[in-house]
Formats: structure tokens, C-alpha cells, sequence
DNA sequence: ATTTTATATGAACATTTGTTAATATAAGCT
DNA sequence: AGCTTATATTAACAAATGTTCATATAAAAT
């Protein structure tokens, strides 16, 4: 791993900062601090404190999501087995140190910021629902699970998914272990399966 | 309705305040100046800023969900009937204006404030877990539902209805109709219903 | 009517904030 | 070597913040 440069090393500093904090508390001062210089060191490095935000915000929607998005068409035939490598997936992100902070400056910013709620909606949301019901239409047509509307199927199914993340977000915030919320993921799959399986 | 004291109004406008800008974002000034007086004379009325916001907590957790958990022990024999209860009372409460700024500032908050995360364990899922799941057992005995563990189940329930009410928070916050979305309730109620009636 | 009490104002305060300017220092290039 | 460029420091700024104090004003109590 190479060294950071200063440019990297204030942008990692103001990600943890904004996520303990918030934008508004997390001051140039500090931020400038934790790099080890001055507050005025750092606009040679970046022309604003929004800039700095802007750059963190491109992580956020970076998604970890992509390979896992390719071959639904032949994944979802196995059934139960599709729905729980998309959970162990997002079980994966959701314990990431890093995409823990990222979802944390997420929810603690998006009624700051439209942008954010937009790309919510569609990176979070309609991204998922989109990749789920395809899988879900399919599993319908080959008879592996009940006759129903694909897109509120794969509502419920994420839904579970999102507060699942967002207790976890929390726990982990004051350090409560998280090993109940950990089965929870296994137990969301189990249970779906049983009420969708023809 | 009997005109507001001035104390009234201050809390009023710091709620209304703070659910839009957060905590920190809401001045004294702007808050004394949407009263219409000055920062001086607000403090004749709360002694520092964050009194305004203990105030105002204690409304966020004034729970309006208190006569829906009486007689569970009767109402789960209605089966789908009680879900339907449930989730119209939860559906009220979050279209309720009041209730929209309280939660949106929960949300706000939740990051900056360890009480506040302690009761939203406590009041919003807890609560909800320890009515869902005694209903749910009563169910399961009385062979209206498949068998399974309460707990989950509840977990499972509420999920959605947090995650219906996340978005809708979301969206009205930008004025964006949420007829969508209100329909989902109902439909969260059906699909679950198909998933674990026997 | 006079005194007391509650509530308003205006001005000031000490901090903290984002940002800039002048200047020093160290690294890279010719 | 000297010159250029990148990056650091110190100092200062204007604005915004929470809060306080002396004082005015209007309502309530005697």
C-alpha cells in the first residue's frame, strides 16, 4: 500500500470526521488538524470545505454493487440460492468499515443535500429493485415461487434489508456488538423463502 | 384553540427549524427571528439553546401508538384483520404533519445524540417487536399463521413499515406526492399475509 | 396610583467558523 | 549551482454563533 498523499489523507480525515460529526460540525480546523497541518495548508490541496464533500460523496455511490449485478438472468433459476448471495452481499457492504461511514454521512446528510436523496433513491433504492424483481420474474415464470407482483416482492425483500443496515449502523456507532443483526440476514432469507417458495 | 404563549411558539418554530436545517444549522437568531423577537428575549423564556431541544425530545417519543396496544389478546384472533390495524395506525402516524417534523428530526438527530438512539431502540422498535410478537404467537396457536419464531416475524413486519415511512419522509421533504408509497402499506400488509397464512 | 413582575430591546461579549494573503521552506528541474 | 513549483506556516479577516447585561415597556398585583 502506498503512502497517502496529503490530498488522500484529508479527504480520509474529513470522512471520519463528517461521520462522527456531520458536515456542519466537522470544521476545516479540525479536519486540518487530524492531517497533522494547518487549516490554511489545506485549501492548497482543495479549493473548499464543499469540495471536500463532494469528493467523499463520490465514494458513497462508488457501488460495491456492480459484479454482483451481471448474470441474473441464469442465477436467479436457483432460487433461494440468488436471494441469498444478493443478502450475503449486502451483508458484506453493510460490515465494511469503510461503506459503514460512507452510509453514515449518507443518513446523516441527506436532508441537506437533494442530490443525495436523488441518488438514494436511485442508487439504493431502484437499483436493487430493479435487479430483484428481473431475478423474482423469473423464479415466477419457472415455477419456483409463488404469483406475484415482482417490483412489491422485491420491495419487501430490501426493505428488511435497509433497517437490518441501519440498526447496524447505529450499534456500531457506540460499539454495541452486532451478532444479533448479523443472523438477522440469514434469518430475513429464510423467512422470505418460506413465504414466497411454491 | 387558545393562542400560543410564546414559549409555545419558540418550540415551534426551533421544531420546525431543526427538521429542516438539523440542530446545529438552527440559530437562536433564526429561530427568535421566525417568533418574531429577538435572540435576548427568547432566553427570558428557555435558558440555553439546548433546553429547546430536550423539549422538543420529549415529543418525539410522546408515543401516539398507546391505544393501539390494548387488547392484543383479542384483536390477533382477527388474523389479518389486526395487521391491517396496526399498519393503518402506523400509516396514520406517518402522514400525521407533526409526526412527519418529529421523526425527520429523529432521523436528523440520531447520530448526535446517544439518548436518542437508546429510545429509538426502545420506543420504535422494541415496542413494536414485543406487540407484533405476542400477537403473532397468539396466531401461530390458534393455527391462523404457519409456525415460526414471533420474533423474526415482527422484525420482519416492521421493517417494511420503517422503510415505507423512511421514504416518505424523504420524499415530502421535497413536496414529492407519495400516493405511491401510501398504497405500500397496503400492499406490505397483503404480501405479508400471503407469506404466513396457513 | 404605585409597586412588582414578566417580557421585550439593543448592544456587546467571546468563540468558532470558512477563507485569504504574505511569506517561509523544501523538492524538482535546468 | 540557481530557478521554479508545490506546499507549509503565521496572521488576520469578516461573518455567524450562543449567551449576557443593562434597560425599557407593558401587564398584574397591591
Amino acid at each position: 500500500m502506498s503512502p497517502l498523499s496529503t490530498k488522500e489523507k484529508i479527504k480520509l480525515a474529513a470522512k471520519k470526521l463528517i461521520s462522527e460529526l456531520g458536515y456542519k460540525s466537522a470544521s476545516v480546523r479540525k479536519i486540518a488538524s487530524d492531517v497533522g497541518i494547518r487549516e490554511s495548508a489545506l485549501y492548497n490541496h482543495y479549493t473548499n470545505k464543499e469540495e471536500i464533500f463532494l469528493d467523499i460523496l463520490q465514494d458513497i455511490f462508488a457501488s460495491p454493487f456492480s459484479t454482483s449485478t451481471q448474470n441474473v438472468k441464469e442465477d436467479a433459476l436457483k432460487g433461494k440460492l440468488f436471494l441469498h448471495r444478493f443478502v450475503t452481499q449486502y451483508k458484506l457492504v453493510s460490515f465494511d468499515k469503510e461503506s459503514e461511514i460512507l452510509f453514515r454521512i449518507l443518513l446523516l446528510e441527506i436532508f441537506s443535500n437533494k442530490g443525495l436523496r436523488e441518488r438514494f433513491f436511485e442508487d439504493f433504492h431502484n437499483k436493487n429493485i430493479k435487479v430483484l424483481s428481473e431475478a423474482f420474474f423469473i423464479m415466477m415464470q419457472n415455477n419456483l415461487i409463488r404469483s406475484s407482483d415482482p417490483m412489491t416482492m422485491s420491495y419487501e425483500f430490501i426493505s428488511t434489508l435497509f433497517y437490518i443496515r441501519f440498526q447496524i449502523t447505529l450499534l456500531r456507532f457506540d460499539s454495541i456488538s452486532t451478532t444479533n443483526l448479523s443472523t438477522q440476514f440469514e434469518k430475513h432469507v429464510d423467512f422470505f423463502w418460506e413465504g414466497i417458495k411454491v
